[in-house]
DNA sequence: GCTCGGCTACGAATCCTTTCGTACATCGTC
DNA sequence: GACGATGTACGAAAGGATTCGTAGCCGAGC
């Protein structure tokens, strides 16, 4: 016997929700910045050239919810949807994802790809260096 | 008619081949860090519990080769196929491709998103003050 | 009461990715 | 020259993502 529960693949019941796939991704991002929404509220807010149908929003909202990605609230007659991951921690899963798949698990051969191709502002530069020093005290 | 002339998904002259999925990446890896290799060679390579079959991993090249991926020299029996993209030209449209889905386009939130997240070495720490002061000019 | 508009549920089509099985070619060896 | 080992080519199956069409439900207004 398995020592580990076999889990569906989707499941109300879910420890960790998965990665949001791309589509996934615009709605929880909609969702993150203007708050619960309907189906329709969402599909308003989408910026794309050719606006997805209704149903098509509203089927991937039905299957977020099942994977645990939104909440869904339907004790009004148009249900209305949550997110159920904060952004920072989809943040950290998709930069954790990006740096084991592509820098070899390295967070830090990530960071100095990002420094040396993205040009940044003094400002921005001096941000960094603020947390640098926060996180390990002051230069010597 | 169409002002762009349509292009198949997959054809030998693409200008800029499309972002690799998740296995291909994987191969890319292997000829990345050790140069043109046979199916076997790249094979051989891999770190998993449960190795690809051959002919799966021949079938990846294969499509890799269609999208421009890797190159193929056919001019042995055994073919040799080699990276066609860099890794450092992958990593950025990996980064860019994430801070667009994920960051809302802006490079500094991926950065501080990473450096706030992972821990880092006081030498680490160092070494990215360095590529600060280089990019910058010296702190004031 | 009946109808219309808006909403949900559900099934299905399409496309891509990953994985392999089978068929066929070729090289070296006896 | 036949045979096994090694290769390539090709088709196909399974699974997931994305998109939409259709059917059915329900409340508001005539």
């Amino acid at each position: 016997m398995s020592p580990v529960p076999i889990m569906a693949k989707r499941s109300l019941a879910r420890p960790t929700p998965p990665r949001p796939t791309n589509a996934e991704l615009e709605i929880l991002r909609v969702l993150w910045r203007r708050g619960p929404c309907t189906v329709r509220a969402v599909r308003a807010s989408f910026e794309r050239a050719e606006p997805l149908g209704y149903t098509t929003v509203l089927k991937l909202l039905q299957i977020m919810t099942e994977k645990g990605l939104v909440r869904r609230d339907a004790s009004l007659r148009s249900h209305v949807y949550s997110a159920a991951v904060s952004e920072a921690s989809t943040q950290r899963r998709m930069v954790a994802d990006l740096v084991r798949r592509a820098f070899g698990g390295s967070t830090l051969r990530l960071l100095l790809h990002a420094l040396s191709t993205q040009p940044a502002t003094p400002r921005e530069v001096d941000e960094i260096r603020r947390l640098l020093d926060q996180k390990n005290g002051a230069r010597p």
